[in-house]
DNA sequence: AATGAAAGCAACCGCCAGATA
DNA sequence: ATATCTGGCGGTTGCTTTCAT
């Protein structure tokens, strides 16, 4: 199967199973278990590869799986699901008893996602096309200015073209913000990639989704965004327990588990750039914490906040149903930070759904990306 | 009844990351 | 330190079945 050397070997059976062969498959491993998948097949005598069992075994002869079509609270926990997991079939599934990845797969390619748009719905947000639609005509405003009247013009109606542009218009409005931001000094600046990824990945959430007030469990410790409405405010970042800046430079950013802030939670705060005392020199990034948006007593405020919300947090942690409840139950709500004592999140609790399979270096930010503008689709509105 | 389109489904492909040699 | 092996995942393909005309 796909280059695996096993594939090499020998020439093997594809295509649909045999009951024959599901036969030797389901009696070897009844007996004997499957260890090894690439030894299975030889063990069970069986002209196929090892990754072609597992999958054999995994999505059809697994004598846990439930047969038969889904139901409506089946259907309806896979789309609430992923408006937080997105694409994560693995641990959709997971939150099924008895179903696979492939079939939920197969199901939300070939119903769900027709369901959601039928409903007015853009599958890839959770979000409703007119909201969509909203922005992209704002966007295209922009766009009709700089490019003219091209053809995206022409297809500004085309629900496909929506979903394209609704999968990357957070990422490019927050791209070009950061580097706004960025130019004017008001982001700390880095040499190494994971830095910049970094950066890119907290502008591109914070720019592209806050809405007053939002938090985001990351690897190692908490991201409270705080805003008002002004649009052209700037950025800064810092520490809530103490006011006192988060200092990006200080961050280890060669492990690839600690790219955000250690130990402790920073806040994001927007404010107007000539109230700003930026200090930048080579190493470090100096700010006053008098300088920042935030006072101390908001801060504090914030801070206290956090701890009512901890014992809750904690909970959604340990259980990704409770924050689907979140979603229902808080529609109007604010939802609070997570604990600033919350660290290293993988594998266990969120953090099995913000990073995925061990998933690190390079990859993780993009991933974190990610699962925050899937996150954030999903609380979008708390 | 015939036929083309759409839907459903099983399996493959290609990639990634951790384990191991 | 590097190469190879392996399991796992999400995306895609292609075959079969169902539906509409």
């Amino acid at each position: 199967m796909g280059r695996h050397s096993c594939c090499y070997k020998q020439k093997l059976r594809k295509g649909l199973w045999s009951p024959e062969e599901d036969e030797k498959l389901l009696r070897h491993i009844t007996k004997y278990g499957h260890g090894c998948w690439s030894s299975v097949p030889k063990q069970a005598g069986l002209q196929r590869c090892g990754k072609s069992c597992r999958l054999r075994w995994i999505n059809y002869l697994r004598p846990d799986l439930k047969r038969g079509t889904f139901s409506q609270e089946e259907e309806n926990l896979i789309i609430e699901l992923h408006a937080v997991l997105g694409n994560r079939w693995s641990q959709i599934a997971a939150q099924l008893p008895g179903r696979t990845d492939n079939e939920i797969k197969n199901l939300w390619n070939s119903c769900l996602k027709k369901k959601l748009r039928q409903r007015g719905i853009d599958p890839v947000t959770h979000k409703p096309f007119s909201e969509i639609q909203n922005n992209n005509n704002n966007n295209n405003g922009l766009e009709e200015k700089s490019q003219g009247q091209g053809q995206e013009k022409a297809l500004s109606n085309d629900n496909e073209l929506n979903l394209l542009r609704s999968e990357s218009s957070n990422k490019s409005e927050a791209a070009s913000s950061y580097d706004h931001h960025h130019q004017q000094g008001l982001v700390p600046t880095s040499s190494t990639n994971n830095k910049d990824m970094f950066l890119d990945t907290c502008s591109a959430d914070f720019m592209g989704n806050y809405n007053n007030m939002s938090s985001y469990a990351s690897s190692s410790s908490t991201v409270t965004v705080v805003t008002d409405n002004n649009s052209n405010s700037c950025c800064n970042w810092f520490t809530p327990q103490t006011s006192r800046p988060f200092d990006i430079n200080s961050v280890d950013f060669t492990s690839s588990s600690s790219f955000l802030p250690p130990a402790s939670s920073f806040c994001y705060n927007k404010q107007q750039p000539e109230d700003m005392n930026v200090k930048n020199n080579t190493t470090t990034t100096m700010v006053s914490s008098s300088s920042w948006g935030l006072e101390r007593e908001e801060a504090h405020q914030i801070h206290l906040m956090e701890a009512a919300e901890e014992a809750k947090w904690s909970e959604y942690l340990q259980n990704p149903m409770l924050m689907l409840a979140a979603v229902h139950q808080n529609n109007q709500e604010i939802i609070k930070p997570l604990p600033p004592t919350t660290t290293h999140l993988v594998p266990d609790t969120l953090g099995a759904i913000m990073l995925p399979h061990s998933k690190q270096t390079s990859s993780t930010t993009t991933t974190f990306s990610k699962d925050i503008q899937n996150l954030t689709a999903a609380f979008g509105h708390i």
